[in-house]
DNA sequence: GTAGGATGGTTCGAAATTGAACCGCTCGCG
DNA sequence: CGCGAGCGGTTCAATTTCGAACCATCCTAC
């Protein structure tokens, strides 16, 4: 607590809990999500990611770029994984006609079914072992916090463009 | 609102946005961590993890299942970082003496000086971009959220031994 | 004791992710 | 026009992770 050459370099016990804490139930979660995917509905929670924002996107299509940048990943892996959503038939690749570089990625009428089946079942899972147990208090201050970290991290990816 | 059937299946709009931002912001802070750790001190997000797990440990050692349990992944990729960070000397295994089946797995001195360096940089990344930022309601609800979440999981882990 | 089931680890193959290298296209500026 | 910078995507090798299969050891009950 006064220990500031200590402080300033490690962690205050309690703290350092609930940052181990936070790391732990992340992945468990993460991982309980992937299972459920994976048995229920046969998708990886990539892919159900990748189907969750066309599905949200404005015509049901999006560049592979954007989608890179929306569920925070390399432009290689989503190339990869909507080939893979393109063989199983859930999503489909055209050229765009203004942008030759452009590949637009698109769900198709099969994406948006097995999404409305893994979607309710995948977010009972969420409410259950996450949303339902908080209060509003806590519902508020989550979100709050999530903003901060979100700008927190914005922030840090301009290393020079400072002020 | 009023709409039960959707609300039962989906997520409202506002709920839905909080947990999106939950799956970016932890994503993205993982991947900062990861590059941190990877630029600056030459080793992994996992490696780094096995090695704090271990400096914790009672005689800085743990055997392999337990360092599995602890970071939340599968045996075979303890098998393989232990490996990894033995070839670096951070890191030694032997038999246990009391269980032959058992493998230990102890911090070098190595590995203590790499952890030395290491954790106050990335601790100091964490506390920057994440734990700062919290006033003192939020850092409250923030370990309350990490509770319930941690039991949620427990209870949903066991499948059959409900009651 | 000893058979059978559980526990601890390793090995293997499959799948996913990353970053670098690369190619083609677009756009702005002279 | 046309040149060069930068963007959008793909490909490739390297790394990591997972789960299943497997072996060895331990332990309990008979």
């Amino acid at each position: 607590m006064s220990a500031g050459d200590f402080e300033s370099r490690w962690l205050s016990p309690e703290v350092n809990a609930v940052w181990t804490q936070f790391l732990t139930v992340t992945h468990r979660l993460e991982q309980r999500i992937e299972r459920r995917l994976q048995e229920h509905h046969g998708i990886s929670h990539t892919q159900y990611e990748i189907m969750v924002r066309l599905a949200d996107a404005d015509g049901d299509h999006l560049r592979m770029s954007e989608l890179a940048e929306r569920i925070v990943t390399a432009k290689s892996a989503v190339t990869y994984q909507a080939k893979r959503l393109a063989d199983m038939g859930l999503v489909e690749t055209h050229k765009c006609d203004h942008d030759n570089r452009a590949t637009w990625v698109t769900l198709t009428a099969a994406g948006r079914g097995r999404l409305e089946e893994a979607g309710p079942c995948i977010l009972s899972l969420v409410r259950e072992v996450f949303l339902d147990s908080l209060d509003c208090d806590q519902a508020t201050a989550l979100t709050k916090i999530l903003g901060t970290l979100s700008a927190n991290l914005d922030d840090a990816e301009r290393p020079v463009k400072t002020q």
